[in-house]
DNA sequence: ATACTGATTAGAGTAAACTCTAAGTCAAGG
DNA sequence: CCTTGACTTAGAGTTTACTCTAATCAGTAT
């Protein structure tokens, strides 16, 4: 069991965050005798692939209805797949736009490095 | 040469994206004589290129950076060729958490439909 | 006792990147 | 003549995702 702090030291992000996405209803922790936010390990497993979705862009409406539905119980799998097949299909467009424009960069690149080496060795007196 | 609205539509983005792009700097199209925006072939390249990054998650002031390096002329070439490095790992990078993710997600899918298929085998009069 | 640490809440503020509105002017095409 | 589409400046509004503030309280350290 990890307080806020705790977990938010633990996932490398605020305890503001975790309040904020606790309003949106991402993630809703148990509470101890103080009141206090107490987050349990698949609290944390939520949290990490909450954050893995993030690092692709998923935006956080999307995965607020993702965990909406967790809520709303078995009945919803088939919704929640959806959700998840809709998101790999972009991740994996995605990753196709990123493959492209690291090889435009590439191109790029050793351009600029010709033309600056080609430049040094039109001064050699400089 | 294309109007504001030509290079707009040709593009998909809109014609307040592109004023506002003027405004960031980004890009300083022509004018003809009556004052209108006028965009040749190099200029359309250059969007091409800007929206490629944005596609890639390079923010509006990386973009404006690079751009007031080509103004400032061939002095800069080592500063851009520095800031094209830079995004170019952060790409590859990107990738990769892509790939993780792509594959998190496959194991998910699976997951889910295997659920799916077995609670169906399980009430065959339904 | 009191200061420090870390927790609580509601709600305000911020940054990025548009996106649009107001309130006009101007020129060409049908 | 009227519509369409361009132009201007200045500024307001929107969305997303935080990020922070203020005021308060509970437990521990000196």
């Amino acid at each position: 069991m990890y307080t806020i702090g705790e977990v938010a030291q633990l996932l490398g992000i605020s305890t503001h965050t975790l309040r904020y996405y606790e309003k949106e209803k991402i993630i809703i922790p148990d509470r101890d005798e103080n009141g206090d936010r107490r987050y349990n390990d698949s609290h944390i497993r939520w949290l990490q692939f909450v954050i893995k979705l993030k690092e692709t862009q998923m935006p956080i409406s999307k995965i607020k209805q993702y965990a909406s539905l967790f809520v709303e119980g078995e009945h919803t799998t088939l919704a929640r797949l959806g959700l998840l097949e809709e998101h790999k299909r972009y991740i994996e467009q995605q990753i196709k736009t990123l493959i492209d424009v690291d090889d435009m960069l590439e191109r790029k690149i050793v351009a600029y490095k010709d033309f600056i080496s080609k430049r040094a060795a039109k001064t050699p007196a400089d």
